[in-house]
This record gives C-alpha cells, structure tokens and sequence, in this order.
DNA sequence: ACAGAAGTTGAGTGATCACTCAAACTTTTT
DNA sequence: AAAAAGTTTGAGTGATCACTCAACTTCTGT
C-alpha cells in the first residue's frame, strides 16, 4: 500500500525535462508548444492543465534547472576529483563534452536563454540569475577550499563568477566557429591565470618565510 | 548631374539598419517582419522586394554588421587613445555604456544571434564567426603593437578572442543580473591578467639584462 | 517623349502560433 | 459504491506568422 513508490509522478516532470531539452536545442521562441506535446508524447490540454502559459513553463522550467545542477552536474565532477582546481577543469571538461555530443551546438542552456528571454522577462531573468548564482557558488566554495593556494585577501566569488564568464564566453565562441578551439584556448588562458596566481602566492610565502618577523600587518 | 550625392539609397539599407536594431533588441525570432515593416515606414512587398525570406534578411543583416564594427565601433575607440592596452579596455567601455544606455539589455548584437541562431542556420554561423574573426583580428593587431610590454612569445591573436569571451560572458551575466558588476569585474580580472603577463615579462627581461650573455637560444 | 526597369503598394494567402474547453477517463476520498 | 477531485483527450479558437502578387508609381536611358 504505502510502498508504492510515485511510479506515475510522471507527465508534469516529463513536459519539464522536455521543454528543457526543447529549449536548449532550439532556443525558447523556436520551440512551439506543439513540438513539446509531441515530444513528450501527450496533448496541449494536458501541458494547460499543469502549466497557465508558455511564459509559465518558461519559469517553472528555469526552477526545475536550478534543481536539476546539484544532481547532473555538480555531483558528477565532484565524484571525479577533489582537488578545488582539478574540479573546475573537470566542471569546464564536462561542458565540453556537452558540446563533442552534441557536434558544436547548443552550448549551455542557461546561457541560451539568458540572451534570448532576459529583456522580456523579469521574472525569467531573476531564475536564470538564480541559476547562475547557484554554480558560481559552487565553484566559490571549491576556490574557498583551495585556501592559501591562492592570494589571501582575493576575492573567491568574484573569481567563480570569472570561470563562468570564460565559460559562457567559450562557449559561445566555439558554437559559431563550429570547433571546440576557441573554448579549449579561452579554458587554457584561465588556467594560466590561475597559474600565474598561485605562482604569485608560492612567491610570497616564501618571501614571509624568509622574514618572518614583521611589516605584514598594516 | 553627376554631382548628386545617393540622397536616396534609402530604402534597402534603411530596412537593414532597423531589422539589426530590432534583431539586437528582441531577437530573431521574436522580431516579425510585420514589426520591421512597420519600424521602417515600407511595406511587406517592398522588403521582399529587395529580400528572398526572412533568413536571407538576416544574412545581409549580418553582412552590414561586419561593415558596421569599423565605422562605428573600432574607429571611435582607436581616436580615443593611441595606447593598445588602452583602446582594449576603450572597447570594453564603448560595450557598457552600450548596455548603461539601454538598462542593462541588449548586449552584443552579434552575441545574441550566435547563440539563437548558429545551430539552426550554417550561413549565419558563418557570417557570426566572420564578425567574430574581424573583432579578434583588430584586438590582436593592437595587443601585437603593445610588443615587448607582453611576453615575446604570447599568442596574440589568442588573447585577442580571450578578450571577446571576457567581453561576451560579462554581458550574459550582466544582463541576467540586471546589474553591471560582474561584467565589471570580469574587466577587471581581465586587467589583472594583463597586469601579471606585463610583470612576467618585465622580470624577465630585467633579468635578461642582468646576464646578457648566452643560453637564450634554444 | 516614351518604353522598360526599378521600386512601392497593401490587401490577401495558407500555415502555424499559443491556447481553450466540454466531455471522458482515472484516481482518491468518504 | 457513490461522490469528488484529478487528469487526459483532441478538435477547435482567433491571432499572428512569413510571404505573395497584380496593380500602380517613380526612376532611367535613349
């Protein structure tokens, strides 16, 4: 009786994954309703029974995205390594390979529909705001835990926001060159910031260990 | 006679000025070509006139636009300053005050299409990556000026399309924030990547100095 | 002055858009 | 077992989509 696990919580989740997918690939305004009952293999009624609007679908899928990173994409790179840095590369790698499977196309689906509905949507652009916020947190605390891996007093946040900035900029880039080169070059200049960070941490230590005595505060 | 200027090569052009704003302001998509016509004062049968389909539209539009970037982006940002490092962040201003004078919206033109319509239509794809290429190609004209203030043996035409993924992904995130800090901050991470590469190479050089002799070679 | 080309007009085309709803079916509650 | 609530059906709605075309006006060359 009660074990019966919600085997059918299942049309309003199924309209959800597939208009995110509808979306991702085609981008909000060139997916009609049509396609998304067809895909999800039920009819418009049943899509207005869950959803008021396509603007309403709209919203309530940017909600299912923000509950969809934990679980199909932060865990993943988070089971690969745990080395701060090894994972943001990874997180960087895993949306590369979005991009081999998909053959250069569609890129991130936040960031698709950050360009394409954020003007004409307040409440759309608070959830993808949401979302963004929501993986640079992410990637803040693994720059967190790298700790004095990096300059002290730099700005953690700040640089998560950066890795997704390269990212969504990558991405863009290699989506209209039709070749993943501009992403794997914008990744490696990151990289080499990085690098160029930690180096300039190594070399301060080392100097505070050689005069370990004073002149440090203030 | 011969003396009249072209006081009317009006209409074609005129439809191609206003679909590029409207494309830039709504996107592709969600611009009908009833809102051109109306928004340059013509009729449907005059735009297809001089137009095949709404597609075709897009392709001269972003055909324009690669003759548009030299006249009113690059031209106005290289009268400012002489100083390469300068005109890159000149370039980077032009863009948010762009995006301070639409309230945080719109963004690049050109960005917003890559990411609407680059999957779906191959000769866009081209065209937007052609825009791309002219915009990189003068970033790395001015940063293979800048000389020996980089390292001698940075790729410059790769730093050039890191300055357009920084450009590109601060305004994402910008315009999904409704806020100019991260794009901002992405500028100012951007600088202090610069900064570093500039000390790199003035330590190195510094050093070169020191030991003028041998072993550089090779 | 005149013919042909170039450009413009705007009502009208079928297709597709987001969306509706009364009726039927299924599940839950009592 | 009956009532209530929840879910699904799918033909149908007006509005808007990209696009057409025959008639008309304006340019251009001779």
């Amino acid at each position: 009786m009660s074990a019966q696990a919600p085997l059918e919580p299942e049309t309003r989740e199924r309209i959800l994954r597939t208009a995110f997918q509808l979306f991702h690939e085609q981008g909000f305004h060139a997916t009609g309703i049509a396609t998304i009952v067809r895909e999800a293999g039920i009819n418009p009624g049943s899509l207005y029974h869950f959803f008021d609007s396509k603007d309403q679908l709209l919203l309530q899928v940017l909600e299912f995205a923000i509950g969809y990173l934990e679980p199909a994409v932060m865990a993943p790179v988070e089971r690969r390594t745990s080395d701060p840095f090894e994972r943001i590369f990874a997180l960087l790698a895993q949306y590369r390979e979005g991009m081999v499977a998909s053959g250069c196309r569609m890129g991130c689906p936040i960031g698709n529909l950050a360009l394409e509905v954020s003007d004409s949507n307040p409440e759309a652009r608070d959830l993808i705001h949401r979302n963004f916020q929501n993986w640079a947190s992410r990637v803040a605390g693994w720059l967190t835990e790298a700790g004095q891996r990096l300059p002290k007093q730099l700005d953690r946040a700040q640089l998560a926001r950066f890795v997704l900035t390269v990212m969504e900029g990558g991405l863009m880039q290699a989506r209209a060159a039709n070749d993943l080169r501009p992403f794997d070059e914008a990744v490696a200049v990151l990289r080499q910031h990085l690098e160029l960070l930690r180096r300039r941490t190594a070399r301060r230590r080392s100097r505070a260990v050689r005069r370990p005595a004073g002149k440090r505060r203030r």
